[in-house]
DNA sequence: CGTCCCACCTGATTGC
DNA sequence: TGCAATCAGGTGGGAC
């Protein structure tokens, strides 16, 4: 579920529940692929600091902290530090009563000063854990704000196929599979065609589509916050209309021609043959 | 350096 | 029904 609209509806809704309260305490998996920091830095961290506000970068959500009295890391003056949380495939950022049984694959459990916990579930264990000291701004451009001038200037001289440059997060962060595939077939533009040898009309038809897509998306993950948080998953987000994704052999939505499926830097991709040049 | 490819995991679905 | 093969919304390290 980790693409920027579905990140950025689980960093609000769970920003939403829990800015402000403290943790008391952490527990960790210790399954060491899971963590990019030592579990022992994460825990000394978080212990005893105070959530601050919970929000996105790129495809990471960041828990920004304050310890304060009462945290194991004390200083002269409060020391803002930051969780950072990446869902890989199947991550789920989830809020609950402590009563509520611990799902599978649970790898990190913050218990807050009032009862309840926030865990963090990932069975394929593609999800990583960290701690960041500054401002995390991670690599790439973000792709809801970047303006027409500079979205054009990213790719300029990319050889490398217009869907591998928008999945590179290095370029722009955020985008993945579904909304690679859904921008490219709003904007008519095929999969495959060299990032740099796009015209400047192509690129602006991109970034309006890519913009647009990623709007609609954020809004409809948003109607669905409750559910996600409080049960499991994102129940509702897949009525979002795709266009292509995951609809390979079915007709066109807008002009009835079969989509075609194709590999492109390595991941399932689907686009129009008639819509799409 | 830019680009490509594959390993990293579990679970759901498909196909025989 | 059972079991193996295939596929999945992501990334980072090594090869070229």
């Amino acid at each position: 579920m980790p693409e920027l609209p579905e990140v950025e509806t689980v960093a609000n809704g769970v920003h939403d529940r829990i800015h402000g309260r403290r943790i008391l305490g952490v527990w960790t998996s210790g399954k060491p692929q899971t963590f990019k920091s030592p579990e022992t830095e994460i825990a000394e961290t978080l212990t005893g600091a105070r959530i601050t506000r919970v929000h996105r970068v790129g495809k990471t959500i960041v828990m920004d902290v304050q310890q304060g009295p009462g945290s194991r890391v004390q200083g002269p003056k409060p020391k803002k530090s930051q969780f950072l949380i990446h869902l890989g495939m199947t991550g789920r950022l989830l809020v609950s009563q402590p009563e509520v049984p611990l799902p599978k694959h649970t790898h990190a459990v913050l218990s807050l000063d009032d009862g309840r916990e926030v865990r963090f579930v990932d069975p394929r264990r593609f999800g990583r854990l960290s701690i960041a000291g500054e401002d995390y701004l991670g690599p790439g451009a973000e792709p809801t704000t970047i303006s027409a001038e500079e979205f054009a200037a990213v790719f300029k001289g990319r050889r490398l196929a217009i869907k591998a440059a928008l999945l590179n997060q290095s370029i722009l962060h955020g985008v993945g599979n579904i909304y690679a595939d859904e921008s490219l077939f709003r904007a008519g533009i095929r999969p495959r065609r060299q990032a740099g040898r796009l015209t400047r009309a192509e690129l602006g038809r991109l970034h309006a589509a890519l913009q647009q897509v990623l709007a609609h998306a954020i809004r409809l993950g948003g109607s669905s916050v409750s559910d996600y948080v409080d049960a499991d998953g994102i129940r509702g987000f897949f009525q979002l209309e795709h266009k292509v994704y995951s609809r390979a052999g079915l007709p066109c939505r807008d002009c009835g021609a079969t989509l075609r499926k194709v590999i492109v830097a390595g991941r399932t991709t689907v686009y129009c043959p008639v819509c799409q040049h």
